[in-house]
DNA sequence: ATTGACCTTCTAGCGGTTGGAAGGTCAATA
DNA sequence: TATTGACCTTCCAACCGCTAGAAGGTCAAT
């Protein structure tokens, strides 16, 4: 099949498919007579694990070892369960970020009349801290 | 002072300060006889503003928004809070993101043997999706 | 006169896409 | 057979928010 049939079945569209195979994340495809590309059943499978990947947060770089260790039929799971360990505590730290920021600006907000005066706590916290 | 003493109070690097002044998030430093950049308290003080508004996770172009608001006596409360509550729904949206990410890959990963044989969970998700 | 810390501009890279331009291929239709 | 239009190709550039490096100028002290 093409790329974009590759692209609909996959959800991975054609530029970025394009794109994966030039950053190695997926192997190079096969051509047709007019030079275009060619993908299997199997090529698409890849495509949809990436991008199951993709939705859980891992970077392409782990995706790329991911890939390589679900290729690899001798693998130790444990390789795996660890990668995956690592990206959560990431995930983790993140929210944390995430949540320190959203509590103090919903904290500055409530105390923010929010009406036509120029007085306000969130602007005087930006500019004393 | 110069660029360097900006930096180290307001503890935005030097390389930053002038790029936000290349993108025009603080008005361009006036220059001494050999070209260096001058600063004052007051342009210190914007630098810690944009620092300060960058830990609560506000893009560029919020800031910019924000500094201009900071900057005009006569704004209104209300433009503030609404950019602050737009930030803070775009963190708690996030937020979700991350932690759906991070519940499928703690479930995944509770159920992986981390051993060293093949069997993995965390590959056959990634695969079969 | 030289050192060394500081400053200048310019260019290019990161990650993960997305967009556009300019052109080639293929299958169906007029 | 010619043309249309959907598809494909490559290449180059942009987005965001930095960060790094190269090549050179300025300044104060020795």
């Amino acid at each position: 099949m093409n790329i974009g049939e590759a692209a609909r079945i996959s959800g991975v569209n054609a530029k970025l498919i394009r794109h994966y195979e030039s950053i190695a994340i997926i192997p190079k495809a096969s051509r047709s007579d007019g030079g275009y590309r060619t993908y299997t059943e199997a090529d698409v499978h890849i495509l949809s694990f990436v991008k199951r990947a993709r939705t859980l947060g891992f970077s392409m770089k782990e995706i790329k070892k991911l890939v390589s260790l679900w290729r690899n039929k001798s693998r130790a799971s444990s390789d795996v369960k660890a990668l995956a360990t690592k990206h959560v505590e990431e995930i983790e730290k993140k929210i944390e970020e995430l949540q320190a920021m959203a509590k103090t600006l919903k904290y500055l907000a409530k105390n923010c009349h929010g009406d036509g005066r120029p007085d306000c706590p969130i602007l005087n916290d930006l500019a004393s801290h």
